[in-house]
DNA sequence: CACAGTCTGAAACGTATGTTTCAAACAAGT
DNA sequence: ACTTGTTTGAAACATACGTTTCAGACTGTG
């Protein structure tokens, strides 16, 4: 049989595409042309478009999830040391930058197809994802979770999304973002700079003190602008 | 003449759906039908699809931006008091709060829609902000400057994106995102909860100890792939 | 009441999309 | 070399979209 490449080409085009422009915004004919496979084979080989965007993120979030799992099982083998929240955020890191190794891959990619699986209301996609990276998610959580043991469990769990969101909306607009920050400064930031200067921003909120035992303070202070803003049970944590 | 409600119908429908799913996925019919309305009647008050997203844009922005101006000049009006982090983030949440007095409208829309301005790729859209609200986001950083005199600008900038981006993520995802939070941990976190929760975490980002310094250093970790090591900025904070 | 301008309703138009079709080209097994 | 199953190329199809059209309903004015 013919070993063809058309996949490999497809699904590159379309990673780089979809990272590009979103899902709807990027056509099956542009997807094509740029692989330069015919329109019918991406029908032919992955059934339907939205296959072929599921297929583009096991590409690359299958290895991951198995990296970071190898590495997870790695760490908790030897349990005298526990990570410390910046190793967590590293071992993200590092596993990220392993799981590249293709032609023109860079790090944004990754993180800007991340950030579209939960920004575009794709509901395949999401269930799709739960399914797949879930349960290595958790684990990763309770690893947070003993590392920053002060911090409450589900404050942290909002906080790994406010991490995963600085970083994923980083990247979308990067370009945008970068060329602003040129005419501003006058300096040209790397992808990789930016991931560097993201590194401690991201640490420290991490381990920010808790938030939540002066939430009736802080909505004392965010309300008082009459409004009854329906701010609900700010007892409710106690 | 008839002066319709419309035009405000067809805002309200379009906000709520644009925030949903995004520009491209939402078809003036679904819009039309939502508000009730003719479909040519979006094409006639507006023109286009186009400027009715501006036009979205534009009734929650435009006072956003007058208010929060307003607010700064009142601030630098009285320059013994130079404002905090924790005040300048405080006042981007008042302004968005008082800006808010249609029915429904919550903050998870504003910030859902700041967020797609910025990852959806629409090049009109990204124009039309930099013209609309360069000027004030550009005063907002000058203060936020002189709050963190240690930090340099340009690392200022991008965590003030990375707030951004953790908020507007947050709120993209949030319905998905507080699902699983209740299955997980068994509580119901309110939008509003959410957005306290966020505070400290970004206040303690944008106070994060300089990490530009070491960049080097952090480079070298992280570009091997033989991954030396990468334990990274234990020396950044000292 | 009649007029003029504003706005809506229903239908159509042109275009772009995802998908399907089918004959031809190709590689591999015997 | 022939056959078989796999893959491609070009075209067509059905659908959904943004946009346009135009007759008529509405509203305020003389």
């Amino acid at each position: 049989m013919a070993q063809s490449e058309t996949v490999e080409r497809i699904l590159d085009a379309a990673e780089q595409l979809f990272a590009e422009k979103g899902f709807a915004e990027t056509s099956l004919r542009l997807i094509t042309s740029k692989a330069s496979v015919n329109l019918a084979a991406v029908n032919y080989h992955f059934g339907s478009k939205k296959a072929l965007i599921q297929a583009v993120f096991s590409r690359f979030l299958g290895p991951f999830c198995i990296s970071l799992d190898r590495e997870l099982e790695r760490r908790s083998a030897k349990p005298e040391h526990k990570p410390t929240l910046e190793e967590l955020l590293e071992i993200l890191v590092e596993q990220a930058l392993v799981v590249q190794p293709r032609s023109g891959n860079d790090l944004s990619i990754f993180m800007r197809l991340l950030g579209l699986a939960f920004s575009q209301s794709q509901g395949h996609l999401r269930r799709y994802l739960e399914d797949m990276y879930g349960k290595v998610f958790r684990r990763y959580m309770t690893l947070v979770n003993e590392a920053a043991p002060r911090i409450p469990p589900i404050e942290l769990f909002w906080r790994v999304h406010f991490m995963l969101g600085a970083a994923a909306f980083s990247m979308s607009g990067i370009k945008a973002l970068r060329a602003i920050a040129e005419t501003d400064f006058g300096v040209n930031t790397s992808i990789e700079q930016v991931m560097r200067l993201m590194v401690p921003f991201l640490a420290a909120g991490m381990r920010a003190e808790t938030g939540v035992s002066d939430a009736a303070m802080m909505a004392a202070q965010l309300k008082p602008r009459s409004k009854s803003s329906t701010s609900a049970p700010a007892t409710a944590k106690a």
